[in-house]
This record gives structure tokens, C-alpha cells and sequence, in this order.
DNA sequence: ACCTGAACACCGTTCAAGT
DNA sequence: ACCTGAACACCGTTCAAGT
């Protein structure tokens, strides 16, 4: 029986994550020690470990609930029918990650992270597959305007591939530094061109 | 001064990093552990210390000499002149990873590491210029064909989109699965269209 | 010079004891 | 129930001693 109400709780875990964060951002995701997180949270190791099973269960939650930023605004102009095209969705996409996402750096540990632990890679699907289908909400519009036989099917297959673009920015700003969002998409798009 | 030849200090140390990429592939950067290697080279501990000074070091030996996939073929046909424009340059260089590159699993956590690690960062950049000289020289005959008033920078400036175009796939393909090249490149550039 | 393996400092996690 | 902090098992690295 909880002795604090559900709220208390999440503001807690919250709270520890966002310490974590805090340290993640200076340090990177395996150089950043509990005892790092302890001092940052004022906390103690215990208290940390009532609220999370484990270092790893932390960064889930992390994942979770920072990896990706809010597309309300896109779903709400889809919501009116707008037709959004492909690249003007992914040119959102960035832009608001670059705004309020998890650093390219911090994304690019939790990705590598994913190839180990089987936990993290099912909250990394689970957190894709969320995003996917905010992004095919997006893509109905153009979907149909555009006279695919099946609209929904279309904008589902037209999001792994602004997924996979999303990636590689994020990939080469981290490794590369900060890209600029549209000079970055033309530069691609004029390679692919047979 | 070396009791035994530079020759043999080498394949040493390619005998412990085949080795330790061996637990890579089966457990992750940060799951193997010194002891790990120590078993599966046959070595002990302070062996693999006398060949490399730490674990980063064994990981940026790796990266240096594991990373980038023989691009001979492609430098060979540029130098007879032939006229390969990126998206078949991009092609061949994704294909040839899949064949004999890292995997994707390790080279994300490489690049993670890279996010931590200054001198794995410099690794990291030495081995992306290498591959980007070597794209270069491969672009220059289409640059050239293709009526550029300075071939030699537009080769160079292509080969940028043509690294974060296989950073996205390899990204892509670490966190979803193997992804066939071409079904992946031509649904990329369809998103990419105005 | 190359190698051995016990010893050391530090990390993630646990747990008896407090409130 | 939530929290404290000492204790534990394990990791990367070092180093005296062997060949």
C-alpha cells in the first residue's frame, strides 16, 4: 500500500531522472556513476533504488519519457485535413528535436545501450512505434491527396523512411556537431537522385 | 628496445582485438569485460596491458583497423575514369559494409563511445576522413562530368551527405534490423522529394 | 621485453536498521 | 513506505616478481 499517493511518486522518479539528465549531458551515459546521480539529486543511493530497480531501468524511463519531443502541432494540422508532404514532416521532426529532444550525443548511448539490454531495445520499439504512428496521423492527408490505394498503408511505410532520415541526422550531429535541418536535407536529397 | 620484431608486436595486437571484437559481436562494449578477453584470447590480464594501455585504447585500435570496409574496388574504377554518380557510390559502400564492415550493433556503441571519449572522438574523425578522401577521389570523375566549376569540392562536399546517408542506414539497421540496401535507398529518396 | 596473477580503488546493488 | 549508508561482489588497472 502506497504510503504517498501515485502523484508524489512520479514527481519523485521525475525528479531523479532529470538529475540523471542533468549528469548524462555532462558526462555521457557510462561515465555517469549513481553516486554522480546522488550528489546531483541530493538523494542517497537508497532512495534512488526505491524508486528504480536498477541504473538501466532509469535510463528507460529516461528514454521514455524525454526521447521524443512533442509533434502535438503536426497532429493538430492533420487532424484539420492539411497536407503535409514527407520531407515538410521530417523538416518539423527536427527541428522540434533539435528544440526539445534528448541531446543527439545522449540518444546515440541510449541507442548503443539498446544493443545490449534487451529491456532498453523493447522501450526503444515501444517508444519508435509511438512515434510512428503520430507521424503516419501526420502523413494521412498527403497520403491520400496524393491517390494511394491505401492511404494508411502508404503513410505507415513513408514513416520508417522519415524514421531512418531522422536517424542519420542525429547519428552525423553527434559525431559531425550540430546540422542545420534544411541545408542538411538538401544536401541528402541530392545525392539520392539516380 | 623490442626483443622481438614490430612484426610480431603487431600481429599480437591483432590477435587480441579479433578477440575482443569476437566478444563484442556476442556481448557489447560495455558488458565485455578485460576478463572476458582474458578468456577468450587465452592470454592474462597484465598481456593485454603490455599491448594496449587500457580498454579505450583496445576499442580505438578496433575502430582504426575494423571500421571502415576495403574501398579499393571503388577507388580502382575511379582511377580508370569511369563516371559513378553518388547514389551508386552510396550503393556499393553500404553493400560492402554489410560484407565486411563492424557490425551495426558494435559500430553505435563505438559511436557512443565516441560521445564520451575525446581520443576515441579523434579516432572516430581520423577514420571518417580516410573514408571521406577515398569517396572524394571516387566522386571526382562524376564531379567532373557533371560540369562543376570546382570538381574537386563538390566531390568533397557530396561525400558528407554520402556518410550521414550510410550513418542513417547503419543506425537504422542497428536499431530495426538488417535493411536491404536498395528498398532502403529508393524509399529514402522518395520522402527526400519537394 | 613480455608476461603472470594477486592487490587496489571504484562501481552497481543489497540490506539491516531508522523514521 | 520511504529512506540511510555501510557492506558486498565485481570491474579496470597496476605492479612486484618471473622468464
Amino acid at each position: 500500500m502506497p504510503r504517498v499517493s501515485a502523484a508524489y511518486r512520479e514527481a519523485r522518479r521525475d525528479e531523479i531522472a532529470r538529475a540523471a539528465l542533468r549528469c548524462l549531458e555532462r558526462k555521457g551515459v557510462h561515465e555517469t556513476s549513481i553516486s554522480d546521480i546522488v550528489e546531483e539529486s541530493g538523494l542517497s543511493t537508497g532512495a534512488i533504488y526505491s524508486h528504480f530497480t536498477s541504473k538501466a531501468e532509469l535510463a528507460r524511463y529516461i528514454v521514455g519519457r524525454f526521447l521524443v519531443p512533442k509533434v502535438d502541432g503536426l497532429e493538430a494540422q492533420a487532424s484539420h485535413g492539411a497536407v503535409i508532404p514527407p520531407r515538410a514532416i521530417l523538416t518539423t521532426l527536427l527541428r522540434s528535436f533539435a528544440d526539445e529532444g534528448l541531446p543527439p550525443a545522449v540518444v546515440l548511448q541510449f541507442w548503443a545501450e539498446a544493443m545490449v539490454d534487451p529491456e532498453m531495445n523493447a522501450e526503444m520499439l515501444r517508444t519508435a512505434a509511438r512515434l510512428r504512428d503520430a507521424l503516419a496521423h501526420a502523413l494521412r492527408p498527403w497520403a491520400e491527396a496524393s491517390g494511394a490505394s491505401d492511404p494508411d498503408v502508404t503513410a505507415l511505410l513513408t514513416t520508417r523512411s522519415v524514421i531512418a532520415l531522422a536517424q542519420g541526422w542525429i547519428a552525423h550531429s553527434a559525431v559531425f556537431g550540430p546540422q542545420d535541418v534544411d541545408s542538411y536535407l538538401s544536401a541528402v536529397a541530392s545525392v539520392l537522385e539516380p
